[in-house]
DNA sequence: CATATATTTGGTTATTTTGCCAACTATGCA
DNA sequence: TGCATAGTTGGCAAAATAACCAAATATATG
């Protein structure tokens, strides 16, 4: 018995919630992926548009599109030729909140560490 | 000039802020790190603790930490032959919340394509 | 039906991430 | 000083990601 590794000695039912967790944070961790959520933010966008924005081959969008909808973050709609693609859960947003207080703790330790 | 690949046409501004966000998202990014990070909101912990509830090798937890640190989402303290390590911005916590709200919308549309 | 556009999928290579072991550092104590 | 305990670091192999190109799909239109 455990044959797993990691996190062995906790029930397989909390197991199995923390690695649903990680895999829709994962699914977020991605530069990318964050500025299609922000982008979405402001409305559903078809992929030639983000493709357009973002830069990138459009079958690495379509494929971080997929990492996004795969997770249950957005959804998708085809209309004529285009897909458009739109925010499922929008409260991800204020997610973004608590990344940014981490970055502004570590900007202003890094500023202390200066010396000012 | 724009050597660089990926949301190209944005300002580098926004490029940089995207990247940190995604920096630390992804050290939230994994099973065992979602562990610590829900333990350490209990109060702080030494490494060994962590390490017997988690049972992966003190090594790897160890290196868990050091990419939790890393992203400024916990801060150590050496006491003595132990490392205690606690939350260092606790607003993490709320993030599980929507994490949780993807789940609950994922499992609902689960079941309804079931037929309930 | 043939063609053009929008998107997804398959395949490949390069890079990153994980997790283990072994070796090393730091601290406390006999 | 010598030993034990707690943790970190280096190194390595396996697994997971990322991005590109080419090929396949799907839809609209002449």
């Amino acid at each position: 018995m455990q044959a797993d590794k990691g996190i062995s000695s906790m029930n397989q039912k909390k197991k199995k919630q923390l690695e649903a967790r990680a895999r829709i944070i994962k699914a977020l961790a991605h530069p990318t992926r964050l500025f299609i959520v922000d982008e979405l933010s402001g409305g559903e966008q078809c992929v030639c548009e983000l493709t357009k924005m973002i830069g990138d081959d459009i079958s690495t969008v379509s494929k971080h599109l997929s990492v996004l909808k795969q997770a249950g973050i957005v959804e998708d709609e085809k209309r004529g030729l285009q897909v458009w693609y739109s925010l499922r859960v929008p409260c991800i947003l204020n997610f973004f909140g608590c990344i940014e207080s981490v970055l502004e703790a570590n900007a202003k330790q890094a500023r202390e560490a200066v010396g000012r």
